[in-house]
DNA sequence: TGCGGGACATTATACTATAACATTCAAGGG
DNA sequence: CCCTTGAATGTTATAGTATAATGTCCCGCA
């Protein structure tokens, strides 16, 4: 991940996410919106139960749907995406933009970046129809190491 | 999934599998080879618990690890993939190549059709190479609705 | 013969996710 | 104003996924 000011950056998607919600009549509700805020203080990917246990000490309850029901709507959204790979949750950096989310995953520090690829590879439309699949969503998860990973014991990315 | 001799697809991975774990000294052993003969009885992914459930019945064991283990080998050896968003496993339809896999799952009858897209897309390539991200592995996964199933309630794919 | 390592057995436990049902509260229609 | 309705939340219980840790067996090899 390369270094921004990540004050920014909260802010942005954040104020976006306000936007996108209340232009959509839904329901933004507090604990919605921290546990947005709690994903977006890092761009490593947060386990369902990692959140859940901010969630609680912040006061918003210490049962496992909480967090999920959180999780259930802020993908809902668009605002949030699941890791798959790491069974682990994001905050969106395009929420504004329809997209077929990439992630490349660092196996060290399991910081994420998120880069979009167009709705769907190409290649992989191309398979699909002559497959007659029809895609509904995609994902790409790359794994390797992240360049401050790379340059060996650097700091974690923020 | 298009209609396919699946006697001939099992014998064929099989058949590949067999020689390259000999090729490579590794230890094919018969709870692996059972393990992977299951999996390729189908296209459909089969969860962790679903294999062990007939490794036990077949007499191999009862407890997670057995099944675990297996599948771990299976991974390393690239016979088997792990579909990331069913948890579940599929046999790999191209155990003879280095790929990335790509896989066409159906929401509705799980059936996952592989397909291998190159190492990995070029747009991804550039993005990360763009982050100073150094890409290991990756994975794609679509999620949609297969030929069968999109021709309203047909058979489920085999 | 002894040793080293891979595979397997066994027990326990950690982590991830959802089902099911009760309660609260606010918006809208009669 | 009251009632209905539905979304959001609270609460309890349980299902499903995965790994840690330790010990045993057996085979190849010095």
């Amino acid at each position: 991940m390369r270094p921004h000011d990540h004050g920014d950056c909260i802010r942005r998607v954040l104020d976006e996410a306000e936007r996108r919600a209340s232009e959509d009549r839904v329901n933004f509700t507090p604990v919605r919106r921290h546990a947005l805020e709690i994903l977006l203080e890092s761009h490593a990917a947060m386990p369902a139960y990692g959140l859940l246990k901010r969630l609680d000490e912040d006061g918003f309850g210490s049962q496992p749907p909480v967090a999920y029901r959180a999780l259930d709507f802020l993908m809902e959204q668009g605002f949030v995406h699941k890791v798959e790979r790491l069974n682990a949750f994001v905050a969106c950096m395009y929420p504004d933009e329809s997209h077929a989310p990439a992630f490349l995953i660092c196996r060290n520090c399991r910081s994420v970046a998120e880069t979009c690829v167009s709705p769907s590879p190409a290649a992989l439309l191309r398979e699909a129809r002559a497959a007659g699949f029809a895609i509904e969503r995609s994902v790409m998860e790359a794994e390797g190491l992240c360049r401050a990973c790379a340059e060996e014991g650097g700091a974690p990315c923020r």
